[in-house]
DNA sequence: GTGGATAGACAAGTGACTTGTCCATCTCGG
DNA sequence: CCGAGATGGACAAGTCACTTGTCTATCCAC
């Protein structure tokens, strides 16, 4: 489909690489689901491990997701529903929530990034592990003026 | 951002896979708003595409796209708004609208693929043309047995 | 011809956002 | 020490791209 529907080389390779991320995201949703973890979509994931990298508050997990705070607030209040975050009162700032990451939040991103790795293993056993780095190495240039963050990662 | 919050190569080749997708993409776009086709998005692109391509009624674009019939009259709907397509009785099947892409839309679809070729050609001048056809061969084998199409490419 | 599949329209609901508004609290210059 | 402006968070309403569910009109095969 990717060949007659694109019509155009460089169209296709934005679907290959559209398609690369859905289809490691899609085989990791799947174990995750089998894990006990079901229901939980990539944009969690990666809003976990901002929150463990440092976004301990609403708005600083917007601007880190590049999206608005009130959007943040909600990707929180399902992180805190499945038991990943919890919520405590800045004891220096009345103002402030602070978030941390609980241990089933631990648990889900420690498995989660397993299973991100189990997938990149596979592609690496089929195309060659220096392949797959040289790969990487290509897309880390052609993106790195992007300040990419995980916005769009919808599904 | 991307080292510290992924903490994992996987989840990372994850990211970057999603972010050279939506690097080209986001080229193209504003490229294409200069050029008179403001609002327009990927998906719209890559249905107007799947319309040319012979899904010519909206259950089938439905069928191409992984999205149910009413989710693709709801596009069909844009583009026409957008002057993209316009729809016609068939007539051979009295339930059935035929749809066909206009003049201004095979004018989007080759501007857009010229633009999506240009960011390809602008790739390959930086990492080598050679390095940028394998790179796109072992990400159309890594996604080969994906029945992949334009669902989730929302933005 | 009649029963089952199919095309499309209409309605209501969902999830992940947005903008706009509001208040509580913090910080800093004077 | 105090008032102005910045910041954190909550609440409300609207948007967008879907979904499920239901309905009618039409087609096709036996």
């Amino acid at each position: 489909m990717i060949g007659p529907m694109a019509q155009s080389s460089g169209a296709e390779l934005a679907l290959l690489l559209l398609g690369g991320f859905h289809s490691m995201v899609d085989e990791v949703n799947v174990e995750l689901a089998k894990r006990g973890h079901e229901g939980v979509r990539p944009v969690h994931e990666f809003a976990l491990r901002a929150v463990d990298a440092g976004a301990d508050t609403a708005s600083e997990l917007g601007r880190r997701l590049s999206v608005t705070k009130q959007a943040a607030a909600q990707t929180i209040a399902v992180l805190e529903g499945f038991g990943y975050v919890d919520r405590e009162p800045d004891p220096g700032d009345a103002r402030r929530k602070r978030l941390r990451v609980t241990p089933r939040g631990h648990e889900l991103m420690t498995v989660g990034g397993a299973l991100f790795d189990d997938v990149r293993s596979r592609w690496a056993a089929r195309i060659g592990d220096e392949q797959l780095k040289t790969l990487e190495t290509h897309l880390a240039r052609l993106t790195e003026r992007r300040s990419f963050s995980a916005e769009d990662l919808r599904d």
